[in-house]
DNA sequence: GTCTATATTGCGATAGAC
DNA sequence: GTCTATCGCAATATAGAC
């Protein structure tokens, strides 16, 4: 399902095909705005043509329906936070350092935090269009940190009980968990600084 | 806003009043269910009325409108999670059992963990009706469970290095955060059993 | 206390002109 | 590629009969 590439045209061979680009672009953005402040199921396409100065029959012409909307847009987050989280499974400390790193960006866009803790929230209905999305992405990402921890596990530098899966477990909640807070009161805590503290407790590092 | 208790009638002075109030029990079973499955933006009030089996007007006799109807949910489901967690600020130990035991007992209703995973998400939008009253929820409990932590290290029993408050954050979003990955798989993990690891690494207890 | 009927608004999506 | 016009549906809420 979102196996799938984002439905860009890969090769230009009209000028005008660039400027359809900035438009999808454009509306990506614009979307990105409505479904983190409304949530996808209460965020209108109306509202998002609004935003791009367009009707929604122009917009709907760029994607087909809601639901192909909101997968673009999550295709587009995707391949930004990756870049943030290197995945080198003989590098553990890497990957750990990598969650810090995207603690610490996640706090300069807010949007996209918002955009993340509502739709993770709302997906959970068997029923959403993001449904599998999030539930592979969990897996996946649960996945990937246990091995993060594990490489850690093999040079000692993971505190002693603390089992591999476990620690992913409760860092994948912890930061989703410490989002929701901050969303609500910004000024209450410091994502990172908590993560980093967790973090400490749990391996050895730095 | 939330400060006010429900508007249910203090005195019964005829016997239908107790049909009311059953018909309002089961209105607010209805709504908690809607309210959990497609959050209150997107949760109809044509969906409770049906589950209830009775019209929309029907309905709206009984809660003047959608707001008052989800304040009314929360101030019910407040009551029962108030009954699990002890705020003694001389028995840390017992405040720290009290939110082992909510987490154990929120694996048996997940319907009341999906409402407050969702609207918690939602109301991060400061226009959400329940905004204020999640703001508040918050800043509530973290300063009660600070306090518990706080007992505890006069007592000695708080691992060296960790800060009652920061606890307390940790505390809070460890338990959300597992709330949504065990939603959209449970077989991922216990909530219960995740928790109790962490509370372990940070105080001596048991 | 519950109903039917209705007002009003907003939604996603399509048809077809330009 | 973008528009106007429109369809069909569902939403909250109100008015008034019973």
């Amino acid at each position: 399902m979102e196996t799938q590439a984002p439905a860009a045209p890969v090769r230009r061979r009209r000028g005008t095909y660039a400027k359809t680009e900035d438009t999808r672009h454009r509306i990506l953005e614009a979307a990105l705005e409505v479904f983190s402040e409304s949530g996808y199921r209460s965020g209108s396409l109306r509202d998002v043509a609004a935003r791009v100065g367009m009707s929604e029959a122009g917009l709907l012409h760029h994607y087909a329906n809601k639901s192909s909307l909101l997968q673009a847009v999550l295709d587009l987050r995707d391949e930004r936070a990756f870049d943030l989280v290197p995945v080198d499974p003989e590098d553990g400390e890497a990957t750990i350092r990598g969650l810090l790193a995207l603690a610490r960006y996640n706090a300069s866009v807010p949007g996209v935090v918002e955009l993340y803790s509502t739709l993770s929230a709302e997906a959970t209905s068997p029923d959403h269009p993001a449904h599998e999305y999030f539930t592979l992405r969990y897996t996946r990402t649960r996945n990937m940190i246990e091995a993060a921890f594990e490489d850690l596990a093999r040079r000692g530098r993971l505190t002693p009980g603390v089992s591999p899966r476990g620690a992913a477990i409760a860092t994948i909640a912890l930061m989703d968990g410490l989002q929701v807070q901050w969303l609500l009161d910004r000024s209450a805590l410091d994502m990172a600084d908590s993560l980093e503290a967790f973090l400490h407790k749990v391996v050895d590092f730095d």
